[in-house]
DNA sequence: GAGTGTGAAAACATTCACAGCT
DNA sequence: AGCTGTGAATGTTTTCACACTC
C-alpha cells in the first residue's frame, strides 16, 4: 500500500510540517513557493516532495493548509503517537526528557533508564529513573515503539542490543558510536561533536 | 588551494576519525575493509572518501593510523581549536555545555548567553551566564568561530542575525526553526523532534 | 596475495521548464 | 493569470570491478 517516497524526501516532511505550523492562522492556502521560501529549499523540490504524498494541490491556486497538514501527519504515522524510552540520563539524557518538541509532536517519553545506582529512584521530567534491567519488562509494557540512546559511547552498542531484543522498532542514537544494526530495526544517529567538526571544515582555515 | 571534497564525503570523515580512535593502540595500520567494517560503510566508500584527502594509503598494505589520523585532523581544521559560545541555556542548552565530546575535540566553548534574568549570572559548567547583549563584545574578544543556538524557536533567527552581525562563521542550530542565511555563513540544523519523525515514517503503521 | 586508487556504471537527487488545470 | 505536477536534463553520490603497487 505504502508507495515509496525517496529517503531524502522523507528527511524534509517533517520540515514542511513545521513550516506549515508557523504559517499565519488567516491564511487557508499555501503556494510551493511560500513554502519554498519558509523551508529553504527549492520550490521545485516542495512540489516534488508533495506529489510523492499524492495529488495535494490545486493548479493555480495552491495547496490547502489544513489538508496538507493532516496529509503530512498521516504520512509520518504522527497520529497515533508513539511511546519512547530513553536510556542513559546524564546532562543530555535529561534534557532530552525534559525537551517539550518530542511531547508536542505525540512521541511521549515513557521510561528513563541508567545503570548509575545514583540515579536510578531519583526524578526528572516527572519520571523515575529505573535500572537499565527493566527495560525488558516496561518495552512490552508500554509498547514502546523508538529507544533513544544517551549512554557513554562504550554502553551504546549493548544498549542498542538489548533494545532490538526488546522488540524496539527504531533508535534514536546519541552516542559517538556507529551501531551494528542487527535485526531489522531503523537508527538514526546524531553526532553533535560530529556536526561542530563539518561545520569545522568549512571554516577558513587558521592564517599561516 | 583546498581541494574541493564532495559534502557527502566530508560529512564522513569525523566518522572515520572517530573510528579510528577505537581501534586498538597495538595496531599501527588500518584496511579499508576494517574502516568500513567500524564506520558501517561501503569498503569502497571509505577508500574514494580519503582518496580525496591524497593519496594515503599503500597498496597491499593499508593506512597507518596515525598518518590518516593526522591528515583527516588537519583537513577538518581541528588541529588549531575553535571557541564557541552558547545562546540559550535551558535544558538543551547547559547539557551541551556540559558536553565533554566538544572539548575532546578542540572545541572550547567560552561563553553563555540568556536573556532570562533568573539565569544571567548564574553559573553552568564553570561558565558565569551572560545576557546577550555582551555576545558581540566576547565574540570579538574571544575570536568566536562557531555560534551554537539553543534558544526557543522564536528567537533563533534574531539570535542568527546577531551572531552574523558579529562576524560569526558558523552556526549549529538546535532550534526548530529553519534560519535564514543573511550572509556568508555555513549552518547546519539539529531537529530532534525531526529526527524522531523521520523513524516514525518508517515505523509499522499501526494496526486498522 | 593483499589491499589501494579510480575509471566507468548505476543509482539517486535536484532543478529546469513547461504543459495542463483552475 | 497563476500555480501545480512532472518529463527531461543535469548534477551528485554510491558501488562495482579491476589495474596497479607493495
Amino acid at each position: 500500500m505504502k508507495n515509496k517516497i525517496p529517503p531524502a524526501s522523507v528527511e524534509r516532511l517533517p520540515l514542511y510540517l513545521s513550516c506549515l505550523g508557523d504559517l499565519s492562522a488567516e491564511k487557508s492556502r499555501v503556494s510551493s513557493e511560500k513554502l519554498s521560501s519558509l523551508a529553504k529549499v527549492n520550490s521545485a523540490q516542495v512540489r516534488r516532495d508533495l506529489s510523492y504524498l499524492g495529488t495535494l494541490g490545486t493548479r493555480g491556486v495552491g495547496y490547502e493548509i489544513t489538508t496538507l497538514k493532516n496529509r503530512l501527519e498521516i504520512e509520518l504515522g504522527l497520529v497515533k503517537g508513539w511511546n519512547t524510552i530513553i536510556v542513559g540520563v546524564g546532562n543530555l539524557g535529561s534534557a532530552l526528557a525534559q525537551y517539550d518538541g518530542f511531547r508536542e509532536k505525540g512521541f511521549g517519553v515513557v521510561g528513563l533508564y541508567d545503570v548509575d545506582p545514583k540515579k536510578i529512584s531519583s526524578q526528572v521530567a516527572g519520571l523515575v529513573i529505573k535500572s537499565t534491567e527493566e527495560i525488558e519488562e516496561d518495552c512490552k509494557k508500554y509498547k514502546v515503539a523508538i529507544g533513544i540512546i544517551a549512554t557513554p559511547a562504550e554502553f551504546a552498542q549493548e544498549t542498542a542490543n538489548s533494545l532490538i531484543a526488546c522488540g524496539i522498532q527504531s533508535i534514536l542514537n546519541f552516542a559517538p558510536f556507529r551501531l551494528q544494526n542487527i535485526g531489522n530495526v531503523n537508527i538514526r544517529n546524531v553526532d553533535l561533536s560530529q556536526e561542530l567538526q563539518v561545520l569545522s571544515y568549512y571554516l577558513d582555515s587558521p592564517p599561516v
